[in-house]
RNA sequence: GCUCCCAUGGCGGAAUUGGUAGACGCGACGGACUUAAAAUCCGUUGGCAGCGAUGCCGUGCCGGUUCGAUUCCGGCUGGGAGCACCA
């Protein structure tokens, strides 16, 4: 057969289509499986080598699982609202619905060009009412459930895209849609309350099968910690009435008697509280004013240098042992972690030193340890000059003491601190779903009613944000103007939308029902399909997409809407496809790969093979024209096998390498070992080649193992078989090899034999030989005997099947 | 700075989790076919020495445990990812 892949490839395509070959059937009595992509942006530059590379491993898992008899899920859909779609509508002048879809059709063309097995019928987008009417749902329902506040804090902006973003959207302080440099403006926006489910985020992890990787990252990102909260007093010099207490963090609240001085964070509102008591305003406010004017990026800068103000006219006591100690205002304390102010520890903290080294603070040691006249000591050891704490003498002891005697005393208590902040919710931009929320004067913030959505996106003229940091929404009146759902008086509409992370919070949830318009699935649905079984995506979603739609999950969960905490029962991901050149593929350096070239010129199994066999899944590997074309050979050698099946028995050898592949092949699928699962495949056929000729079980049992990878080709093969007589007898769904243990097993086995460790010669003996046997056999090899000779034995090992050692003197 | 991960031929990568290092593919070299090239097929291919059998060296570096270490432990060096003044 010549192997004529732009002939079989659409013809497969199409008869899997009309025969609705991948349809997951509700209900069925098959055991389910659920295989879930991360869904694509449709952006306009079309589908990237990579979403090739990121889909083949479910491609591969589900058109096994379908073989093994599993009822199968494997659904794609598109997660069309976001910035890059308006951005271009604004460069065009053309409405960002009509961009989404033409980029939807364009990605459905190529996706179905490469032969991926996903369910269309169950196809939707983020951004077409029927769906987003469901995420509004859900947003009201965290309303509802007191999850969704309103704050005014310093928040992370992107001003090229003239937005508010989430500290997630914000990572390393750059944007994470142009990247370019965020700053924190004091900004009134609204917040969901992912920290009310740290928790639930951390303890979800153990229920779950996620690398290690994953989980330690949304640890890392979570960031839990454990220590005090410790009050201390403020008052202005000569006036003791005049106090308040400030409330501090820290996770070692048995430094106490080393505090020297406090620092509280330039926001802090204490400073506005004794404005009138602040002898030196002038220089605080002086100090704000600048801080206010860095970015993320140069606040975090200037490690090393410390600066700050000291704040005259007042001062704090230390409650443990009543020294008043000055207060210091200093940017490197942050608002926005624990509670603004620290008790600074210079002997014990590297930052406190810098700062009281710099200021002239006193430094008091109470760990024992280090030379604190070099740095800090971090380290553990016993109290000094800590009255009652002196005679402990590790951290976890005199922590647990301090605590119990702030508790008694009433001036602290144990408490918890996340570093992941609450999700900062709104954008100022077009394309997303419309906040379905109604400020109304008489009753304060009301939600649009649950029977009123989908709040529709209205048409406007102009997508532009407006310089006055508003959405475009909030210039049409008719959009903005409505009537309070409680009072029935004059009201306003929110006219913020949402992030480009609603949407994929839940999608994975309508993919059990797509098309449902009573609710986001019908229950008995999610019951059925319920989790994920396998979900595979980006390490960059990680700390964003992942923690967000497990957060929404676990809420849906909470009020009873879904059968599960956790969304996805399993999760991997997939390395980067870098350039030839090794570098990551970006159109400024011109190496990326269009996957519909390779598709035209080598074909979808070709480029299918090739993205599996190119190293391990999880690690970047960079692009090879060269090991592709290897992979094109393999097909065509593929190809040809049909011309060397012969009526003969089988042969017991080519047989039991067969069942070994089966094994092989299987295992490896499993545990995402795609590329040695196909080198397994390239060595039997080598080992057929030098056969020359093969049975037909030989050959279909081949095809069956190399389908998932090379679908197209393997269904042209099958076919030619005449085993495709009534048109959808696939190949795709028919039974998965199964092996015989028995014959995967090798009668004779080819041992090495060691002396003192160093092999010096092979022997080949039975797989179940005594041990007797195989050391009199080992002894009588000749280049064994040779090493051995005129030696004494001292000791003998044997490993059945694996090596043979002798030990001599 | 902290946390985690990684390091194997000219290249991508294998190695049954302590048991013959380098599977499979690419590239390279030699040969067949061809007027020639491409394609295809056959052979060789970690380094050094040797006609060869074979020997020595070899999984970033130094040391340890072990009959035996790419694998385990300690210490370096180099690279990657994440977090980043988190109190």
């Amino acid at each position: 057969m010549k192997y004529n892949f732009a002939k079989i490839e659409p013809k497969w395509q199409k008869r899997w289509e009309d025969a609705k070959a991948f349809r997951a059937v509700d209900f069925d009595s098959k055991k389910k499986w659920y295989g879930l992509v991360e869904f694509p942006y449709p952006s306009g530059a079309g589908m990237h080598v990579g979403h090739i590379k990121a889909y083949s491993s479910i491609e591969v898992l589900a058109r096994k699982r379908r073989m093994q008899g599993y009822n199968v899920l494997f659904p794609i859909g598109f997660d069309s609202f976001g910035l890059p779609t308006e951005n271009y509508a604004i460069k065009t002048n053309t409405h960002p619905h009509i961009i989404t879809e033409k980029n939807i059709r364009h990605f459905t063309e190529q996706l179905k060009s490469v032969g991926f097995s996903f369910d269309w019928e169950r196809e939707f987008a983020t951004s077409r009412p029927d769906y987003y009417k469901w995420t509004q749902w859900i947003f009201l329902k965290l309303f509802d459930h007191g999850l969704v506040f309103r704050a005014k804090t310093l928040v992370n902006y992107c001003p090229h895209c003239k937005v508010v973003l989430s500290n997630e959207d914000s990572q390393g302080g750059k944007c994470d849609i142009c990247h370019s440099d965020v700053i924190q403006l004091p900004k009134d926006v609204w917040y969901l309350r992912i920290t009310e489910y740290a928790d639930k985020l951390l303890d979800g992890l153990d229920t779950v099968d996620y690398p290690d990787s994953i989980k330690q990252q949304e640890i890392a990102w979570i960031g839990k910690s454990t220590g005090a909260f410790v009050n201390f007093t403020v008052a202005a010099d000569g006036d003791e009435s005049d106090c308040d207490t400030l409330e501090i963090y820290t996770t070692r609240c048995d430094t106490l008697f080393g505090v020297t001085f406090m620092v509280v964070a330039p926001e802090h509102p204490v400073l506005d509280k004794y404005k009138n008591r602040i002898t030196n305003w002038d220089k605080v406010e002086a100090y704000r004013e600048e801080c206010s004017r860095k970015s993320e990026f140069e606040r975090t800068q200037l490690v090393k240098d410390k600066t700050g103000v000291r704040i005259e006219g007042l001062y704090a006591v230390n409650p443990v042992n009543g020294k008043k100690i000055p207060i210091f205002i200093a940017d490197y304390v942050m608002m926005g972690y624990g509670t603004g102010a620290i008790m600074a520890v210079p002997a014990h903290d590297q930052r406190d030193y810098d700062f009281a080294k710099t200021f002239g603070v006193d430094i008091i040691q109470v760990i024992e340890g280090g030379d604190i006249e070099k740095e800090a000591y971090t380290g553990d050891g016993r109290m000094i000059n800590s009255g009652f704490l002196d005679k402990y003498d590790n951290k976890k002891d005199s922590i647990a003491a301090m605590l119990e005697y702030l508790a008694e005393k009433g001036i602290g208590h144990e408490g918890i601190q996340y570093k992941m902040k609450d999700w900062a919710f709104n954008r100022q931009r077009y394309w997303g779903e419309p906040i379905p929320l109604i400020h109304c004067p008489v009753c304060g913030t009301v939600g649009v009613p649950y029977d009123q959505l989908p709040l529709e996106l209205p048409d406007v003229e102009n997508f532009e944000p407006g310089t006055d940091g508003q959405s475009p929404l909030a210039g049409i009146e008719s959009f903005v103007n409505c009537t309070c759902p409680k009072c029935g008086g004059p009201a306003k509409r929110e006219t913020d939308t949402m992030p480009q992370w609603a949407g994929s919070s839940w999608y994975f949830l309508r993919f059990t029902d797509a098309c449902n318009d009573k609710a986001f699935a019908d229950r008995k649905k999610i019951d059925y399909w319920m989790p994920v079984d396998h979900y595979n995506g980006g390490m960059e979603h990680v700390t964003r997409h992942l923690l967000y739609s497990r957060f929404w999950h676990h809420f849906l969960y909470d009020i009873g809407e879904v059968n599960t905490p956790e969304p996805y029962a399993k999760r991997s991901y997939q390395g980067l496809i870098l350039g030839s050149d090794g570098e990551k593929m970006s159109k400024s350096k011109g190496n990326v790969i269009d996957p519909v070239d390779i598709v035209e010129s080598y074909g979808a199994d070709t480029l299918r093979t090739y993205v599996m066999f190119m190293g391990d899944y999880g690690s970047a590997a960079p692009w090879s024209d060269e090991s592709l074309k290897g992979c094109r050979r393999f097909l065509e050698r593929v190809a040809a096998l049909p011309e060397m099946v012969s009526d003969i028995p089988e042969d017991a050898e080519i047989e039991s390498k067969v069942h070994k592949t089966i094994k092989k092949v299987s295992e490896d699928i499993e545990n995402m070992k795609f590329n040695t699962a196909i080198a397994a495949l390239m060595t039997l056929i080598n080992d057929f080649a030098k056969a020359g000729k093969i049975t037909e079980w030989d050959l279909v049992t081949f095809i069956k193992l190399l389908s998932p990878f090379a679908p197209h080709l393997t269904e042209e093969i099958w076919e030619g078989l005449g085993k495709n007589a009534d048109g959808v007898t696939f190949l795709t769904l028919s039974a998965w090899p199964e092996y015989d243990e028995e014959k995967t097993k090798d009668k004779t086995v080819r041992i090495g034999v060691q002396v003192n460790g160093k092999v010096r010669g092979t022997i080949e003996i039975a797989a179940d030989a005594a041990k007797e046997e195989v050391l009199s056999a080992g002894k009588a090899e000749p280049n064994v005997a040779r090493f051995m000779e005129g030696k004494t034995l001292v000791k003998e090992i044997y490993v059945p099947g694996r090596i043979l050692n002798y030990v001599v003197k």
